[in-house]
This record gives C-alpha cells, sequence and structure tokens, in this order.
RNA sequence: GGGGGAUUUCCCGAGCGGCCAAAGGGGGCAGACUGUAAAUCUGUUGUCACUGACUUCGGUGGUCCGAAUCCACCAUCCCCCA
C-alpha cells in the first residue's frame, strides 16, 4: 500500500500541499495532528477551513472532545482503520501533520499499540518519585531494564516512568519490545515529504505572523469559550496545546494578551524547533524548503508518476 | 541648584576585595524521544592555539600582592528636596 506524507514543522504550508496533492492523486487526507482531533479547538490548531475540508475528505479531524482522552495508541489504531477506509475506496491516503510520532507510530512502528497502561502504577510511581526523588524511580529502571535506563535521563520522569509501565504491564522490558518491534517491517510503502524552511529567521517570522493571523480571527474567543466550557483544564491532554495554555491567563485576567501573544509565539518557535530536530534524524524523508523552492512542484518531482 | 540610588556578559538579574568568565532565569543554538508527544527531558551559550591562556562587569585614572567588588573624576538614567 503506497501512501503519501507530509510532515513538518509549525506553519510551513503542509495543509495546502496536502489539499492540492490531495486532488492531484485522487486522496484523502488524514491529519497527522495531535490536538487536531479535539472538537472546538479550531483556530489555536490550525485546522484546515471548512472550505477546505468539503473539498478533500479529512479523517482523524474533530473526533473528540477536549476533556477526553486520547493518545498516540489510540491514533495508531484510528490511522491504520483509515488507511484501509481509503483503499476499499481506490484513493490514496496523504498522512499531514506535524506530529512525528503520530505517523511513526503508523508508518514505522506495526506493534506500536500493543503495550498496555496502567494509569494506578503510575501514579504510585509518580508519588515515589516526589517523595524520593527522580533518581530514584530512574533506579528502579535500572534494575529491571538498564538499557532504557541508560537512554532515559533520570529527570525524563514521564519517559522513567513509562518504561517501568511497560515491564509492569507486560513482563517484557521496554528495550525488548522496542528491539522487537524495529524486527517487524512496515506494512506500508510511505513516501514523506518533509516540508522545511531553510532559514530559520523566516521561519520565525512566518510563525509570528501567523499567530498574528489567529488572534485576529479571534483566538480570544476560541479560548474563553472553552474556558467557560471547563474544557481546558490542565488534567486533560488537551489543555496542553500551545495557544490555549498561553493566552488563559489573559482570559482569567491574570496576564494582559499582550504578554500571552508572546509567550504564543515563543513556544511556537520552540516546538517548531523541536519539531525539525525530531524530522531532521529521519533520512529516508524528502526534504522540500519551502522559502527557496515550489513545494508542489518540487513534491510532484518527487513523488513522480505516483498512483496510489 | 542640593541630597540619594543606579550602570554586570544577547536580555532580565545575582555578585559587593581573592574560591568570578562571573549564580539564576529568559532568549539563542544543539540534542533525546516506540501509549499524555503542541507533551516531557538533556546539553551548550566571552574569545582562542581551549585540562591552559587572553579580553570582559558605563568611561578614565588610582589604592592593593590581587578589584565587577574600594577611592576619585567623567558620562548616562532614576528618585527626593529646591
Amino acid at each position: 500500500m503506497k501512501i503519501i506524507a507530509i510532515v513538518g514543522p509549525t506553519a510551513v504550508g503542509k495543509t495546502a500541499l496536502a489539499i492540492e496533492l490531495a486532488r492531484k492523486y485522487n486522496g484523502e487526507i488524514i491529519s497527522c495532528d495531535s490536538m487536531q482531533v479535539y472538537k472546538g479547538m479550531d483556530i489555536g490548531t490550525a485546522k484546515p477551513t471548512r472550505e477546505e475540508m468539503a473539498q478533500v475528505k479529512h479523517h482523524l479531524i474533530n473526533i473528540k472532545m477536549p476533556n477526553e482522552s486520547f493518545s498516540c495508541a489510540d491514533y495508531a489504531v484510528l490511522a491504520k482503520k483509515a488507511i484501509a477506509d481509503i483503499e476499499k475506496r481506490g484513493k490514496t491516503p496523504i498522512f499531514c501533520g506535524g506530529t512525528g510520532l503520530y505517523l511513526d507510530s503508523v508508518i514505522e512502528i506495526p506493534s506500536f499499540c500493543e503495550t498496555a497502561k496502567d494509569e494506578e502504577y503510575r501514579r504510585y510511581l509518580e508519588n515515589y518519585a516526589k517523595e524520593n526523588g527522580n533518581e530514584s524511580v530512574h533506579k528502579m529502571l535500572s534494575e529491571i531494564d538498564p538499557e532504557s535506563a541508560l537512554a532515559t535521563h533520570h529527570n525524563n520522569l514521564k519517559r522513567v516512568i513509562r518504561a517501568l509501565e511497560i515491564y509492569k504491564c507486560t513482563g517484557v522490558t521496554k528495550s525488548e519490545w522496542d528491539r522487537r518491534s524495529r524486527e517487524v517491517k512496515p506494512p506500508y510503502d510511505a513516501t514523506v515529504l518533509f516540508l522545511s524552511c531553510e532559514d530559520r529567521e523566516e521561519m520565525y517570522r512566518r510563525i509570528d505572523k501567523r499567530v498574528d493571523i489567529m488572534m485576529a480571527e479571534g483566538l480570544m474567543f476560541e479560548v474563553r469559550g472553552l474556558y467557560e466550557a471547563g474544557l481546558l483544564d490542565s488534567k486533560y491532554t488537551s489543555a496542553g496545546a500551545i495557544g490555549y495554555k498561553e493566552l488563559l491567563p489573559a482570559v482569567t485576567g491574570q496576564s494582559t494578551v499582550d504578554v500571552g501573544v508572546m509567550e504564543l509565539k515563543s513556544a511556537t518557535r520552540h516546538y517548531a524547533k523541536r519539531q525539525l530536530t525530531w524530522f531532521n534524524k529521519k533520512k529516508d524523508y524528502h526534504k522540500i524548503y519551502v522559502d527557496k523552492e515550489n513545494p508542489l512542484q518540487r513534491a510532484m518531482e518527487i513523488l513522480g508518476d505516483f498512483n496510489g
């Protein structure tokens, strides 16, 4: 099964390219974005517009309420289902989004969702760490899975706990799971287009501009609305979305809109850099510099006589 | 016109005679990531011939074995009295 994927940092024009390619290659778009899954979070997550969604069928957008839980494992299941669905219709699946892990969970790691979770154990470990320090939990990991322990900094509590949790739930070590997963060949033949920006300054300028546009489109109202509906609580994954957590203090009057906007821009820049670090590591991705070449033209050169 | 307080490395901000190239934070840069991933975490950030040397703490000149830290004058800013 051949699929196309468009990834890259925020604000480089992934959405627009995806729609053009979907038209050219008879495709449907599968969003690959951890925050666009939530209903009501539209402006801040830069979802495709209603018009865009009307032109091409989109999957995995607006499938959860902000107070519902959702994670990469859920995504992997749904995305695979969407691929099968699109295939049945004889169309081409086109992934589009900036959440690198989500893409990996479908095109690179077939066994992604096979390791369960245990909330109670997590909470226990969190408390244990609070009382005895991060190193103490890390030491527990060293004892059962030294390889993972070595690869995970002791302060990265979430990752340390997850590694312990995997062992607790499955009886198999995280590093062993990882090893096994690497042996399984991914079932899809994906061509990944990595939209990037050659000039960092230019990328940051685009981000700033995009934020200004979001504000003009009424992001403050969106944030306020979610807040008043009780959907913007830090206990929800969705509340970690950039834009919402930075603007919340302005909504509640604890800070100003100007400060919120500055923080939003700054957080977005940091996020974009993390995305670049992630995608730059992928040697088989086709990089397209959005600020020095025509993305659509370049994409078609790479895809060639692609036919899904 | 008189009195008081400031001036620190990209920014904010500690330091108040040696342990200071100078805490901490921000920003920048780099990196990690297999069920919260727009999350979480790490490293680095004066220069160089880099386990050592050199140049920095408004400016100039002093004191001292030794100064970002003390003194004098100058510059700029802030406050109080006129």
